[in-house]
DNA sequence: TTTTAATCGAGACGGTACGTCGAGTCTTGCT
DNA sequence: AGCAAGACTCGACGTACCGTCTCGATTAAAA
């Protein structure tokens, strides 16, 4: 039987994302346990396993909190220059993974992600799914405005533009900057135009 | 003080590294825990802490094993026709990354290249690193027959190449199909054009 | 923070004691191991660490369970004839030492005592003392009716008695009889008398 | 195949001893390893084991060797005072066990012996049991000149005697001084006595 | 005096148990 | 009912030693 969720403590939840919130930036996702996020909320495990079905999710909802704190809306600008545009979301990526404090935990979303299914599923729908998405509007409204190839397979083309990122990022290959982001975005742009 | 490798069981070592293999791909990477290797292997635990730093330096060390058992060139073939050169190496990746067996135990080196910066030159220097620098080798080649052009950051091309696959493979957000490679080829290709 | 016993499981603690005292008889103090006890026990490790500082006051634990399972009264007849009192008690202790079952436990009790001055006086207080102070209370009403000497030191006059006994079975320098009992029964109660 | 003691290392062996009886006094006999032995003695292992059956063995050479480098006569002076001679050999075995020095070492043998029956024998053949049949030697003369009983039973003499150290030495019931050696030896002989 | 074979220092090996940590479940008493 | 607290079973961790087993490198007896 599933716990009422209208019962639920407000205080204990706060107190746990901002529990696990912290501590992963004090000792990282992969030494963040449970039996420390309980203690340092000043709450018993149970009341964690009660409403998140794993570690993975409660700093999931940590993030996704701190984040949408300023819930700056995800959509792309569209100022008719799409090089430009794409530009800055590429930019504003790069600038992300490059974030020490935000990096960390991404790294460990993304990690959790490739052995737990249901948490991929959250971390798609809640996370990165919105942001692709972003990307994809912008780049169909090109598409419709003549600027980019009319056989054009938008999902693809958000994956020319990220998946270079996220490779470097991942590997560790080279540093992310800004330059870097400037000729990824040009690159793709070629190929993508008519 | 280290060890001494001259006298290191060559026995033990094949025993450990066929044990590891075996028992990552019959209950995964993290259900995988050094005691199960050491009694599979019939192996005292202390015999892998002596000669590997981490489970994953184990799992990478006999999957190079295995990959290098039929130690296949590396290096492209030179056909002429760089589109066609791509093409293969793009299709190979692919098929490498849909393959459920070799799959997990790739995700699980990446997984673990994130928090263990050690480990991570490791999987670099020994498995990454060259399967990229045989790309990279082929791109140079074309580009100097004249056929990409002249200013091309070549680490960049082939980040633009396998970014989008490891993206894809990564989040999972869609099949990997040759289809997929094909177009990812020549969207590429298009872009590192004279 | 030491543990709260009001939350101590009875079914453990029983269970712990039980597998303890078998597992002593089965294979002996020596070769007794904590990961056993807790195995036999159907019990965590952690269980027994937490409530027992050590694997002796663990096995004592269970020998004052066994033995007080039927709580004879420790303290001696007084029939008015001191030398037939004296001679069933050290009869009793003469054939409590020769018994291999009991024996066993009470040498690795001993044994244990002898570099663990915390366990020694965890047995001297639970198990020892209270033995020999029931001899000092029969001496001492055997003083005051006048039939041994006044000068008499008591607790030096119990060790003349059990010291023999405990040589003897330590150094197993010759067997435990009850007529060994009797003589040195009689050789002490000579030096003893007025 | 016994090891040819022809061929045995002198050097070695001393090295051993003199390891061994260092490091007890150092951690105890408890926490005392072969291991640590070898290594403190510029040794292998090997070479212990080939020549010693146990850990015990080995300590009890290396008291031995420390005790008989002034291999004072064991046998007790026949001044023609029982009482005196007695007194005297009673007061050393009680200074011997009170110094914290030696009775570390005698507390492990005798722990030792308790559970195993080889390394008893040969404590008792080389250690133990010469120092009681000097006593028993002593006595059996007074016995003789008539200063004893004729029908005393001279062994469990010896034991009336030394049990009571042994006794408040093993359970350290209370310090052992001069004093309570003398009360043992009058009360002892007193029952001793024609 | 040379050979030769056992002993030697060194330390890797297969094992067993250690004492600790954290996971996820269960229980108790409070709100 | 949810909650804080924390004891519970379980399983793995990484370490310490055990006693056995190679490895050359001495070293002392036999040839």
């Amino acid at each position: 039987m599933p716990p009422d969720p209208s019962r639920r403590s407000e205080r204990s939840r706060r107190a746990i994302l901002t529990a696990a919130t912290d501590l992963v930036h004090e000792v990282g996702y992969r030494k963040l346990t449970i039996e420390a996020i309980a203690a340092r909320a000043g709450v018993g495990k149970q009341t964690i396993y009660r409403w998140w079905p794993s570690k993975g999710a409660v700093v999931l909802d940590g993030f996704l909190a701190a984040v949408n704190e300023n819930p700056d809306d995800l959509s792309l600008p569209d100022t008719g220059d799409v090089a430009a545009d794409i530009r800055g979301v590429v930019r504003a990526i790069v600038a992300e993974l490059a974030d020490p404090t935000l990096s960390g935990t991404t790294r460990a979303l993304m990690t959790e992600m490739q052995d737990d299914p249901e948490f991929a599923d959250m971390v798609r729908e809640r996370l990165l799914g919105p942001q692709l998405q972003a990307i994809a509007d912008r780049l169909r409204a090109a598409q419709e405005a003549g600027q980019l190839r009319a056989d054009l397979d938008v999902p693809v083309a958000v994956e020319l533009l990220v998946g270079p990122l996220y490779h470097r990022w991942l590997l560790r290959t080279a540093p992310l900057t800004e330059a870097y982001a400037d000729t990824v975005t040009e690159l793709a742009l070629r190929a993508l135009s008519p």
